[in-house]
DNA sequence: CGTCCGTTTGAAGTAGTTCAATTCGAGTGG
DNA sequence: CCACTCGAATTGAACTACTTCAAACGGACG
């Protein structure tokens, strides 16, 4: 599993940037803009499948997703992997690794991946002289640290069937904030195999979990494509409603 | 559950924080001294079972431990409870409701425990002029997840008996870096129903692991206080082992 | 001395695992 | 166009790790 390759030219200017349209996140303002502009690096492509971080890593990239999906996870030492959380449009990769010593969990593609690169030397600069990311980076650390809870509290106290229709109402309401503008058919681009090991559980139960989903109507399952039909039904079934999130920062 | 009740002066100041002597902390500047001194408000007293931070609040307080442990967690709606982490000296709590709209968990005293807290309205001062404690609450924050993460592997992936080992092992290693010092009769203050909702196990099952755990020779139990005897030991059944922590930062 | 909290134990039940095949669709080479 | 392969989903059946219920024990404390 091969790092991502470098993107040919010509890359995207961060005033272009298509994530800085969604309104599901906040602009900068010039200063800023500025400063990220030169922050950026590269673009950088990822495969399906392919390790965009590997645990252990000393001095990671630090990434921006501009699209696609990847998953961070961990492995035991005989093969039992957990899958922590889902890395979408707009989320960083490789911040532990910049601000500790070394990266504790890996980080692969699940469908075709881009990546903005930042300078892992500016780092120190965006602390000293842009505050207000400096904060937002914080902001985004706090985001995740929330999602875990959730996920945590799921995955110690749900049922398999909540905990099934908890994630999966999870990741489609992220996703409808992250892609935006696909309002038709939304996929979720998981096997059973992830979904699995996000929740804890065997693929087989797992399987028999989602096709009793699948009955009742909640979700439609495709080949590595699944698509959730009744959002509200799943939050019933989860016990579980999405934070309301106003405009969220970026970097 | 009220909140904690302000503690009567004298407090402590700053220059003589007891947690800045112990070596596991990394030492103020005197300019960030200087600051933090401003920072800081007063010190207050949680006793065990209190609530110092509750689901839901908007604005709370911000504080650092100084001494006393406890716990975050999460209740669902039919009183299912996960522990998602615990609070020991050194460690900041409410950052969340500092950075986000409002906190997603809760935070309940395990022993008695004594805070320091701080000025909210400070809060982007600090990050606006004080850039290296800035990335301090980054690290503390990347620190938090990786802890979570790893817990979420433990949840989802481990054995009953893997699991206890790795909760042990990690709040002992974690304790004596913190509490320092105290190298006789070291214990962790739990009861077996805290074992039991951080594990995401029932009751009984958590009483008969640990039961093996003691009976292995590998910890004794007293009420309301664990020993670990075997520290090595827990190791070797977890298969985990702590990662390398050199100095590290706190507010 | 009684009460309360935390721990302990046994026994019955069940949600989840593991093992072992089978199906299905998409891609590949002949 | 067909035979082959390969990853993913599906299914049944046997097993077991963990839950739930129920009761009792022990020590601390007023």
């Amino acid at each position: 599993m091969a790092h991502p390759k470098p993107i040919a030219p010509p890359r995207i200017p961060c005033q272009h940037c298509p994530l800085r349209r969604r309104q599901t996140f906040r602009d900068f303002n010039s200063e800023e803009l500025a400063f990220v502009s030169r922050f950026k690096i590269a673009e950088m492509l990822a495969e399906p499948g392919m390790s965009i971080i590997v645990e252990g890593e000393q001095n990671p990239s630090l990434y921006t997703v501009l699209s696609g999906w990847g998953f961070r996870h961990k492995i035991l030492e005989d093969g039992r992997r957990q899958i922590l959380n889902y890395v979408l449009p707009g989320d960083m990769i490789g911040l532990q690794g910049n601000v500790m010593a070394e990266m504790q969990h890996s980080v692969e593609a699940l469908t075709r991946v881009t990546l903005c690169t930042f300078e892992r030397e500016k780092f120190h600069t965006l602390f000293r002289d842009h505050p207000s990311l400096a904060f937002d980076i914080t902001w985004i650390a706090s985001r995740e640290e929330s999602m875990l809870d959730e996920h945590l509290l799921s995955v110690g106290r749900r049922s398999a069937r909540e905990r099934a229709a908890y994630l999966l109402a999870f990741l489609d309401t992220r996703s409808r904030a992250a892609m935006e503008g696909n309002t038709g058919d939304h996929q979720l681009p998981l096997t059973q195999q992830h979904v699995a090991d996000t929740l804890g559980l065997s693929l087989v139960h797992t399987n028999k979990t989602l096709r009793k989903l699948i009955d009742g109507g909640l979700i439609r399952w495709r080949d590595r494509g699944t698509q959730v039909i009744d959002q509200e039904g799943l939050y019933r079934v989860a016990g579980w409603r999405p934070p309301a999130e106003s405009e969220r920062p970026f970097i």
